[in-house]
This record gives C-alpha cells, sequence and structure tokens, in this order.
RNA sequence: GGGAUCUUAGCUCAGCUGGGAGAGCAUCUGCCUUACAAGCAGAGGGUCACAGGUUCGAGCCCUGUAGGUCCCACCA
C-alpha cells in the first residue's frame, strides 16, 4: 500500500507524536561509549521561574541543532538539561503567595518556609521544561539536574570549604550593594546602572571655631546623616587652611574634621567632598585610609535609623526632603542644581540599591581570575565570535572580589558556623558541629550562597563531582557552551575560573555566543513594554519547525535580531515546500519499487543533481563545524528549494508521467529523487527535527528515525563537472527563452517552435539529446537544434547564449520596436562586461601580479562575452533590414 | 571617560581566508501549468555611511570622521 502525506503540511499533529516516539525509543540518551567521541553540552539552565520565552527558545534550538548534528555524525552526543533554582526571583514568587494568606517567612519560620517552597518549586518548577521540549529539545533528560538537588549541593559545599581553606574565600565587613527591596546583599555584576535625572544640593559647613566655613554639594543630602569627614584633595592651595579644622555638621551638630585625600577632583564642583563611609564606596575607601568611624544611617528597607528621632521610619526620599528643609531653615542649603547621574538599580527589581557597609562572604578573584584569562589566551576555550574574548578579558581584568552570600533562605545555606560561646568560627561539611575550642553546639551562618555560585559549577556537578565518575571522565571537559553575551560576566567567566581550579581543565573547548531577540522595532521584548512574542504561540500557529528555522536564519553568531510574524511564515512555507515535494514524490512513485541503479543508467540530470548535493553536504558539514549555522541553513534553502525544487523535479515530470512506458527511466528518476530529497532532509534535520522525521518514515522503512541516521558523507564520485555543464547549459535555454517570452509579452499558453543555433559540437550533442528533458519548459512545439540558420523565419525573435543564438518564430506577436530595444540593452550590458574585463587584462599590473588561475578566468570570460557580442550585434543588424 | 560593535536594495538582514553585489519580505508584470496560490514564471531597485590609505584589485584589511546600539567606569 503507498503512503500518501495530507495536502498542506500540519505540525500540531506531528510534533506531539513524533517527540512521544523519541522520547519512548530513548533517543535523547547519551551512554558511556568508549567506541565513540564524546560530544557534550549542559544546558544553561533555566530558573524554574521562568516562562519560555524567545531568548530560551534561541539558545536551546542553537544547542538542539549542534546536538543533533554531532549525534547524526557518530559522536556520543550528550545534552544535559536541568534547571536552576534562582534564589532571589523564586524566593520572592513564594512571599508574594504567603502574602496572600497574611503570612510572611519569619512567621513561618525558616523550615516551613522552605517547605513551601518546595512544594511551589514542584508544583511550577517543570513548567518550563514541559515548554523545551515543545521546541524539539533532544535532551537526555533521564540525566536532568537541579542546582539544589543532593549532587550539586555537595559540589557547592565542597567548592565552598576548598576555597575557604585556600583563603580564596572570607568573610569581611565591605561596603557591598544592597537591594531595600529584595533584602538582600548583591553582587557588583548584578547592579545596572541607568541615567537618572537629579539634583546638586549645594551645602555650607561651618568651622567650629568660627573661622571660615567649606561650601560642597551632593546629590544625596539624607546621607549627611552619617557624614564623619569632609575631605579636600592635598594640593588645592583654596583650602590649605581650612585642613584639620572641625566643621559643624548641620542637622546634627556632629564635630566632624577636614581631612585630605587623592580622591578628591579638584577641577569637579567645589572641591570639596562630604564623606560618609557607610553609604558610598569611594567614601568607604577613604574611611579606611583615615580610620574614620562608619555610621549607618538606614535600615534595612533603606529607612533611617532609630539614631535619628527626628527622621527615623522615613524612607530615603521622604527624609531627602524633610532633611533638605531643614538645612534651609538652618541657613546651610546655598541653592540646587539640576543634575543627572547614573544610579545603579537591582537587576531583579529595579530598586535603587543602597551601598551599604554589612559583614558579607566573599571570594577572593584576583588570584582564580588569572589562570582564567590564560586559558583564553591559550586558546584552550575559544570565543565565537572571537571578538567577545575581549568583554571576557575586560571583565576579568578588572574584576573585584565577589560578593557571595545572600541574606536569603532560599538556597545553598553557606556552611560556616558560630560558637556563640567563644566566638569560634569553622566551616565545615557537617550539619551540626560543636565547637573544637569549647564543645558548645554551633549556630550555622543564617545566609545562602549567590545563585551563581552554584550555576558555575554546573559544568562538572551535573557529571557526578567531587566523586570521580565515570561521566566525569567521558563527558568532561563539555564541548560547547551556547549563551547569549549579556550572561558572560554572570556565568561563563564564573564558569572557566571554577571550572580550572576544581577540575584542573577548562569547562568547554567553546563558547558559541548568541545575540537577543528583539521585536520588529529592534526593542527588547519585556513584560513591561508588553512586546514579548510568546514562542509557544508561534509554535501552535506556524510549528515548532519554522520557529526554529527563523531562529537561525539571516543571523550571524553574536548579532541580535528582530523577530516578525512574516519572518516565520516565510519558514513555514518552505517547510511545506519541503512536505510538497515529497508528497508528489511519493504520489507518483505509489506502489511502484525503486530498484538503485547503477552510475551510468542515471540521466544526466540525475548525476547533475547528485553532484549538487554532493557539494551541498560538504559545504553545510563545514558551515557548521564553523558554527556558521545562518550559512548552513540559507544554502540548504536555496537547494531544496530552487535546484531541486524549480529544476530537478521540472526535468524529470516527463519521466514520471511516461512511467508505464519507460518504467527503467522513470525508476532512475525515482531513486534519484529519494536519494536527493533524503540527503537533504538529513541535512536539514537539525533545523526542522519534525517534519523531516515525518518524511523520512514515509518515504523509507530501513530505518526508524532519521534523528539516529547517519549524516550524509561527501562521495568524490558524485562530482560530475560534465552533468553541471549539460544542466546549466539546458538551464541558461530555458532562462534565455522564458525571458525572452516575457518581454515580448507571449504568453504562456502559446507554444512555438524554437531554433538552437550553434556550431559548438558539444552543445548541439547535449541540447539534441536533453530535449525531452527542457522542451516542456520553454514551451516549445518542437526543438530544432542546428548549425546554421539558413530557413529560419526571418521575424523569429532571437535571444543570446554564450553557446548559441535561440530563434523563436512569434509570427503576428512581434514588434520589432520592442526586440530591438531587448537586443540593444543585451549590447549594452555586454558592452559594461567586456570594458571591466578588457580592463583588467591591459592592465600590465594586474597580468604581471595577479594569480594566473584568476587571469585564466578573465580571459575566458572575454572570449565568451565577445561571441555573444558579436551574436547580438548580428541579430541587430539582421533587424536593420 | 574607556571599550566593543554596527552603518549593504523600500524594510529586515546574509556576505567565510580581499578577485564580477545576495536572500527573505515588500513593489511591478503575467500565470489557478495535474506537488505546493503557504505556489509558478519574469522584472525593477544598491557610487556597500563618508574621507583617506594599503593592494594589480577593497563591502571585506588599515587610519580618521559622522551617526546608531551595547558594555564598563564614574566626580561627591
Amino acid at each position: 500500500m503507498a503512503k500518501e502525506l495530507e495536502k498542506n503540511y500540519n505540525p500540531a499533529d506531528i510534533e506531539q507524536r513524533t517527540y512521544e516516539k523519541w522520547l519512548n525509543n530513548k533517543y535523547f540518551h547519551a551512554n558511556i561509549n568508549k567506541n565513540k567521541k564524546p560530544f557534550t553540552i549542559v544546558m544553561p539552565p533555566p530558573n524554574i521561574t521562568g516562562q519560555l520565552h524567545m531568548g530560551h527558545a534561541l539558545d536551546n534550538t542553537l544547542q538542539d541543532i549542534l546536538i543533533r548534528f554531532k549525534r547524526m555524525q557518530g559522536y556520543e552526543a550528550l545534552w544535559l538539561p536541568g534547571t536552576d533554582h534562582a534564589s532571589i526571583a523564586t524566593e520572592a514568587k513564594v512571599v508574594e503567595a504567603i502574602k496572600k494568606e497574611g503570612l510572611t517567612k519569619e512567621k513561618l519560620g525558616r523550615e516551613k518556609f522552605l517547605d513551601r517552597v518546595w512544594d511551589w518549586k514542584r508544583q511550577y518548577g517543570g513548567h518550563i521544561v514541559e515548554q523545551l521540549k515543545k521546541i524539539g529539545s533532544s535532551c537526555d533528560w533521564d540525566r536532568e539536574r537541579f542546582t539544589m538537588d543532593e549532587g550539586c549541593n555537595k559540589a557547592v559545599k565542597e567548592v565552598f570549604i576548598k576555597l575557604y581553606n585556600k583563603k580564596l574565600i572570607y568573610r569581611g565587613e565591605r561596603i557591598i550593594n544592597w537591594c531595600p527591596t529584595c533584602l538582600t546583599s548583591i553582587s557588583d555584576a548584578e547592579v545596572e546602572y541607568e541615567e537618572q535625572a537629579g539634583h546638586f544640593w549645594h551645602l555650607r559647613y561651618k568651622a567650629v571655631d568660627g573661622t571660615g566655613y567649606i561650601d560642597l554639594a551632593t546629590t544625596r543630602p539624607e546621607t549627611l546623616l552619617g557624614d564623619t569627614a569632609v575631605a579636600v584633595n592635598p594640593n588645592d592651595e583654596r583650602y590649605k587652611h581650612m585642613i584639620g579644622k572641625m566643621l559643624d555638621l548641620p542637622i546634627v551638630h556632629r564635630q566632624i574634621p577636614v581631612i585630605e585625600d587623592d580622591y578628591v577632583d579638584m577641577e569637579f564642583g567645589t572641591g570639596v567632598v562630604k564623606i560618609t563611609p557607610a553609604h558610598d564606596p569611594n567614601d568607604f575607601e577613604v574611611g579606611l585610609r583615615h580610620n574614620l568611624e562608619i555610621i549607618n544611617v538606614l535600615t534595612d528597607d533603606a529607612k533611617i535609623t532609630e539614631d535619628y528621632p527626628k527622621y527615623a521610619g522615613m524612607d530615603r526620599y521622604e527624609a531627602r526632603k524633610a532633611i533638605v528643609a531643614d538645612l534651609e531653615a538652618e541657613g546651610a542649603l546655598l541653592k540646587i542644581e539640576e543634575h543627572s547621574h547614573n544610579v545603579g538599580t537591582c537587576y531583579r527589581c529595579g530598586t535603587t540599591v543602597e551601598p551599604r557597609v554589612s559583614k558579607q562572604w566573599f571570594v577572593a578573584m584576583k588570584e582564580l581570575a588569572e589562570p582564567a584569562i590564560d586559558a583564553v589566551k591559550k586558546g584552550d576555550t575559544k570565543f565565537v565570535p572571537s571578538h567577545f574574548e575581549k568583554t571576557y578579558f575586560h571583565w576579568l581584568e578588572n574584576i573585584r572580589d565577589w560578593c557571595i552570600s545572600r541574606q536569603l533562605w532560599w538556597g545553598h545555606r553557606i556552611p560556616a558556623f558560630y560558637c556563640d560561646g567563644c566566638g569560634e568560627l569553622v566551616v565545615t561539611k557537617e550539619d551540626n558541629p560543636v565547637c573544637p575550642k569549647c564543645g558548645k553546639p554551633m549556630r550555622q551562618d543564617p545566609d545562602t550562597l549567590d545563585t551563581w555560585f552554584s550555576s558555575a559549577l554546573w559544568p562538572f556537578s551535573t557529571l557526578g563531582w567531587p566523586e570521580k565518575t565515570p561521566e566525569m571522565d567521558y563527558f568532561y571537559p563539555t564541548s560547547t557552551l551556547v549563551t547569549g553575551y549579556d550572561i558572560i560576566p554572570f556565568w561563563v567567566m564564573r564558569m572557566m575560573f571554577s571550572g580550572i581550579e576544581q577540575t584542573g581543565s577548562v569547562p568547554f573547548d567553546t563558547v558559541l555566543i548568541h545575540g537577543l531577540v528583539r521585536d520588529s522595532q529592534g526593542r527588547k521584548m519585556s513584560k513591561s513594554l508588553g512586546n514579548g512574542i510568546d514562542p509557544l504561540e508561534i509554535i501552535e500557529k506556524y510549528g515548532a519547525d519554522a520557529l526554529r528555522f527563523t531562529l537561525v536564519t539571516g543571523n550571524a553568531p553574536g548579532n541580535d535580531m528582530r523577530f516578525y510574524n512574516e519572518r516565520v511564515e516565510a519558514s513555514r512555507n518552505f517547510a511545506n515546500k519541503v512536505w510538497n515535494a515529497s508528497r508528489f514524490i511519493l504520489m507518483h512513485l505509489g506502489d511502484n519499487k525503486i530498484t538503485e541503479p547503477s552510475y551510468d543508467e542515471l540521466y544526466p540530470v540525475d548525476k547533475w543533481i547528485l553532484s549538487k548535493v554532493n557539494t551541498l553536504v560538504r559545504e553545510i558539514t563545514e558551515n557548521m563545524e564553523k558554527y556558521e549555522l545562518g550559512i548552513a541553513v540559507q544554502k540548504i534553502n536555496d537547494f531544496v528549494w530552487t535546484e531541486f525544487c524549480d529544476w530537478y523535479i521540472e526535468f524529470v515530470k516527463p519521466r514520471l508521467f511516461n512511467k508505464e512506458n519507460d518504467v527503467k527511466a522513470a525508476n532512475t528518476a525515482f531513486w534519484t529523487l529519494k536519494t536527493v530529497l533524503i540527503t537533504s532532509l538529513k541535512l536539514l534535520h537539525p533545523y526542522m527535527p519534525f517534519i523531516t522525521e515525518e518524511i523520512f518514515c514515509t518515504i523509507q522503512s530501513d530505518e526508524p528515525s532519521i534523528m539516529i541516521s547517519s549524516w550524509p558523507e561527501y562521495k568524490e564520485e558524485w562530482n560530475n563537472e560534465k552533468a553541471e555543464k549539460q544542466a546549466e547549459l539546458m538551464k541558461s535555454v530555458t532562462r534565455a527563452v522564458r525571458n525572452t517570452r516575457t518581454s515580448m509579452n507571449v504568453a504562456p499558453s502559446r507554444k512555438s517552435k524554437v531554433y538552437i543555433v550553434t556550431d559548438d559540437k558539444e552543445t548541439i550533442d547535449i541540447l539534441e539529446s536533453l530535449k525531452d528533458l527542457y522542451m516542456h519548459l520553454i514551451s516549445a512545439s518542437e526543438v530544432d537544434v542546428r548549425t546554421d540558420r539558413n530557413d529560419i523565419e526571418n521575424n523569429a525573435v532571437s535571444a543570446v547564449i554564450d553557446k548559441a543564438t535561440i530563434y523563436m518564430p512569434l509570427e503576428d506577436l512581434v514588434d520589432f520596436e520592442k526586440e530591438r530595444e531587448r537586443l540593444l540593452g543585451e549590447k549594452k550590458r555586454l558592452e559594461g562586461e567586456l570594458k571591466r574585463v578588457n580592463g583588467m587584462l591591459q592592465n600590465e599590473k594586474f597580468m604581471s601580479k595577479a594569480p594566473e588561475k584568476k587571469i585564466a578566468e578573465e580571459k575566458e570570460k572575454l572570449n565568451k562575452y565577445q561571441i555573444m557580442m558579436s551574436k547580438v550585434e548580428e541579430e541587430l543588424k539582421k533587424l536593420d533590414i
């Protein structure tokens, strides 16, 4: 019974059952196989709070393409998936949820709150994973991991303790970025700066002894409460006499000294800076140098502390207003200026961060950064495109210590314990250690680790590290990491130094960087703008294959792209094209059996398309190995649509329509159609996995699935220059005739006799013997190939190609003026070409310096154009008679 | 202030080591030709931002200029 396909490709039905088939057959599962080379990708773990967005869709499509490609190439391809616990985001979600019940974290208590988070994780944490499946991700789901599963917990503890023992993790009182909304510290990388309109408040601090004053400006008058000095530049003559004097701090009326410090820029403002060590990173440094008191004036949620009863409880901005008013009342406010400045905000919630002195845990970065820089310099890890290495270097070369403690409950709890009795600090794997000094039970540090701390270990923690697992041995280091450029400082960098430090080798060979998916106007897709396009809706409407295809078409690595439905439609149309070409073959094949012909039995067009597809195989493979996916996908598209559908299928139609009379001719055509189609499907499979699987399994029954079939191999014996020449000749005749007919307004339905005049023996042979293949393409009633033009109707329209002149007697339809115009146009074009080629060939420097091959090429062109020119002139002359 | 990157057809973008400017969409013309109107056959449209330089030869390499985007730093 012949197999058939429906008239239009309908993705929805097919995708679901195809994915299930793959899962049921365990095609995604990778095993340790010493006979194969491993190819490993660890998935950047999406947050459990995440909803699949276009960024995920792009990132995972790229990974799936690489994994499917390598799997077909015969690698043991492991794509290891997982999710991230996303400390801040998840904790915020659950806090929000329990709020509806009138509960808070504190009311619930740590343990019960964490129970609630785990409940939430069990309920919603799998959503994103299910969504990833919809785009066709061929991950080894048996190996799915979570950054807070037992193995990752173990790895985190191990690393923390190792680094602590090497003194690369330390606890210290430092100024950090504090988010008053998330109520936790955040790292430097998690702060985003934005330009905001603000003011300069000019203030006057009077000397205590009544001998003068100092004027200064501030953007944050409320921090005045914490001022412990005023600084000037030591070289500033204007203020020399004030150095060492005490000033009366307005409102507070505390006495603070005038100090000198190089940090102060004499040129800026009045050349005076008020120093608030507790609430500004630079002031903090100045404070350290001068041993200044650190006075914290803000609470966790950025309200004024009880120490200042008049303002206590006011938030930062209320206090600012009140203090400015009081300054004015005291006469200390000189003037207010408009001033815009950069303000740090929390990358999670957008709240303005508050620099704040507090005791936190840090990773000392300098020692760790160096080998990570060297590894990329040596080429152990390469970035694609390579210029992102500069971004990477820049970050690592200017890195500051990493603040890793978070005042959150959801996450990896810091394995540090304090003895309340004697103050001893112990860092240990044990859960309930007793104080080694006084034997008392110890209290664990309440803080958890930055989410990225566990992410940094992802490439090896997921493979079983710190245990010496066979997986670690076989799959590590991983092959390619695929991620967006925005994640380099958060993640790529940290995986690099963690991998090197913990395992002794880089975590991956290659980092493939992609850009952002933007909306049709080039804007970032965001929730607040409401311009996000939901990948799942696109899949529903156009299919996952169309979505995937769109995400790689016309895009170079590292570049942002714009996403809009017209592009998806084009991809969908291509899928439908593939579908219909396959349907066409199956329809005509019917119940006929295909037998494999010998190469010699094939028609020239068969040999031509085989030669073409062979070249395609080589090129696509090369492009994909160089991560040039956008180029690869374009070439597949062009080949399938243009060469295969528009030309080859049209060439073979007569043989198929005539299959009852010439079984052999039809059989070679079917065999070639099927062979080229299957090869194309395989090349296309990484990009469009669903439709290719469906067709593959319909058109053949030798293999159960395209995804585990082998990648097409380049076959030297399929290269056939002669066949390519023959096909190109037929194509150029066809194009010339169609072109001429269109420009002469000849109705497509009107057939005419076509004469082809040439004195080239080879051309005659080809055109004469292959008549049946192209006749129907040029609406010819009859094709007469000959060496002379005698007795051809005088009013025949002519078309010149480089090998021949073509005549079409179209009697009544001929408009001589139009014909002349057309020929003159052609002449002009040729004149231009001749001028260019002659220019090159007459240039002595070109002749002496250009490679011989190039010169030969140009000479050949010259020859060709000269012949065509003489023919065109001949035809023009004929019109004048 | 430092750095990266971009500027190619009306729009969105490709263009790999320098060797006669490409695609998709849009536009125009003609076709329901028995796989596909989600299609077929044709056509128009570009001093490749600008100015220099290297080269026999530059969209591609170098320098500078202008404009856009992004990242980092940041002066209170």
